[in-house]
DNA sequence: GGGCTGTCTGGGAGCGTTCACAGACTGAAA
DNA sequence: TTTCAGTCTGTGAACGCTCCCAGACAGCCC
């Protein structure tokens, strides 16, 4: 690899100083027009790039973000929503020159390994995604001060760690609300994880809606897997066979409970509505193609995103940003 | 921020002198067992970190590899293959202490950014997905000579981008193969991009096994979508009303075929099978279930960051690695 | 003219490492 | 005893950048 130059030889190339080819690197005040020409000049003579890492030893800023994937190995990805965040994130990023790390936090190796890069000072901010309650890598995180965002809510942590999320809440009662106007008289749900806001609050807006008709009998929780959706409807089948309705706080979880709902010879949605949440790929796949809840997760990304930048870039404390849902009727319910 | 301890306080509080102190570090030969101690003493006392910039700057490697996906934006992450990709990755390469940096390629504008991210020296190799034939950034990257891997062949640089892969032609030769045997008459196929390897080797697999009898009415060409995948099986019923199978190079094409047959009213397996590949997620979630052909991704993943950290690791050429797939059998075939 | 403010430039110092080299010490061979 | 190879250690010099300070110069006001 020849030897790339450096700020040195631009420096000669144009004929002035480091100092002012630095000073026209960084759009500093008080650069002449003609020696801004001629750096501009002899930086694309000689094809320079600035070296980061030389950069960054002075500045204390490594223009890149860590992005942390809080998940047990098998399940990292499971769900198809990472990728519309992480592609996402990427694009905005990349749009200020920013680039993206992923590192993986699934057991206490990863994590070490996630502090230990934060401590050393590689990235100049931390973007949270899928973070359970009582995960101990954001006391962590919190206690090295570095800039941090979730993407989505970080249970217990709401007020420490400014997030942006789509309204689970109020897209739960957006569901819930569709099948009691469809007339479903016995309503039943799946949940997600009671230890993710999604879990919670999905389950939160069914009960906005239904009230005391939300009986513990009605509800089953899964952990976002079709696995988990199958053998969870099983459950409420055998529990409440004269339902007429569910909604399944995922989509993958509702595929998993239109599986459990076919084999058992219920018809959907004649038998037994399904309303899913996420309006994933999968949602189009499944056969009836699911109702569901529409999250708009590249608002969400780029809001996520933008409070980062805000952080890193020294604004103060930035707000929680809450986005609204849609719900997308097809045929499941 | 609290200032971070430097080598220098290190050394320090050993007693030693920076030298030590980095031999230590970089286990050099030549340290005594009581400095070894006390420094080892000292870093774990101080909880230093070493600074990967001051060691960039004069090692001139990074600890870091950048993952490049050339798709155009819109399809990035279309396919659920990547998850397992890149999570494979990133495991692998946090075990070598290495990390990730992930960046899109999908137009110029991204491509000139890859480009100066590589020659500004902030990546120790490449890692290219889902590269396209005659992709300019191949060249780039060849002329700076990097060491570059790619996750699935680049046509026509296989001599020079080693890569890891499915062994596809083979993965179609069995699907084919086996609808035969099953029986099946009129065997028609959905390629991919036949710009791509997938579009290519599977093709190819499918004409080994058929001969002379896989006609061209018998082909159409998607671009691994749902959408495309529909529309193509819409115009091999057109034309070929009565065939009794189509082999789908993709789960997600696969989906989309389903969805026409039954819209057409054609039964799978009954009237028609359907033979997907990858092995995808939503394999599963297709009704019928879709028999397929398994890739063996995470191999493949494991065997690119193999190949590219043996290329980082400075050993000589690397051979492309080649693995085997195998068939799936659900019920639409 | 003297002082002041504002613009522009150059260069020394330092960021935290590794590397090469010189030197000190050991023990064994000549 | 001298010589030499083998261990072990400390130190100066990079690596490529930014920051800061000093100084030159211009224009303006009193």
């Amino acid at each position: 690899m020849a030897k790339r130059p450096t700020i040195h030889d631009v420096a000669a190339a144009a004929g002035v100083s480091r100092g002012t080819v630095s000073r026209v690197l960084n759009d500093d005040r008080y650069v002449s027009p003609a020696a801004h020409a001629a750096v501009r000049r002899a930086i694309a003579e000689t094809g320079y790039i600035v070296n980061r890492n030389a950069r960054s030893l002075v500045t204390q800023r490594t223009g890149s973000v860590v992005m942390v994937l809080s998940e047990p190995h098998e399940k990292v990805f499971e769900d198809p929503n990472y990728s519309t965040t992480i592609r996402t994130a990427i694009r905005r990023l990349g749009e200020r020159d920013v680039s993206l790390v992923i590192m993986l936090a699934g057991d206490d190796g990863d994590r070490e390994r996630v502090v230990r890069y934060v401590r050393g000072g590689h990235a100049d901010g931390v973007l949270l995604m899928s973070t359970h309650a009582g995960d101990p890598l954001v006391d962590e995180l919190e206690s090295l001060r570095i800039p941090a965002v979730a993407c989505g809510a970080v249970i217990g942590k709401e007020n420490v760690i400014p997030y942006a999320a789509a309204d689970d809440r109020e897209g739960a009662r957006q569901m819930t609300r569709y099948m009691v106007e469809q007339g479903r008289r016995k309503i039943a749900t799946i949940t997600g994880p009671m230890d993710t806001p999604g879990g919670i609050q999905r389950l939160e807006g069914f009960a906005d809606v239904l009230g005391r008709k939300a009986s513990r009998k009605l509800i089953e929780h899964g952990d976002w897997t079709q696995l988990s959706g199958e053998s969870a409807m099983a459950r409420l089948l055998e529990r409440t066979p004269d339902l007429d309705a569910v909604f399944v706080a995922s989509d993958l979880m509702a595929a998993g409970a239109l599986s459990t709902l076919r084999a058992a010879g219920r018809r959907v949605p004649g038998d037994v509505a399904v309303g899913g949440f996420d309006d994933s790929s999968v949602a189009a796949t499944t056969h009836p193609p699911l109702t569901t809840i529409r999250q708009p997760l590249a608002d969400v990304a780029e809001e996520t995103v933008r409070l980062l930048l805000a952080l890193v870039d020294g604004g103060g404390p930035v707000d929680p940003v809450i986005l609204p849902t849609r719900l997308i009727v097809r045929e499941s319910a």
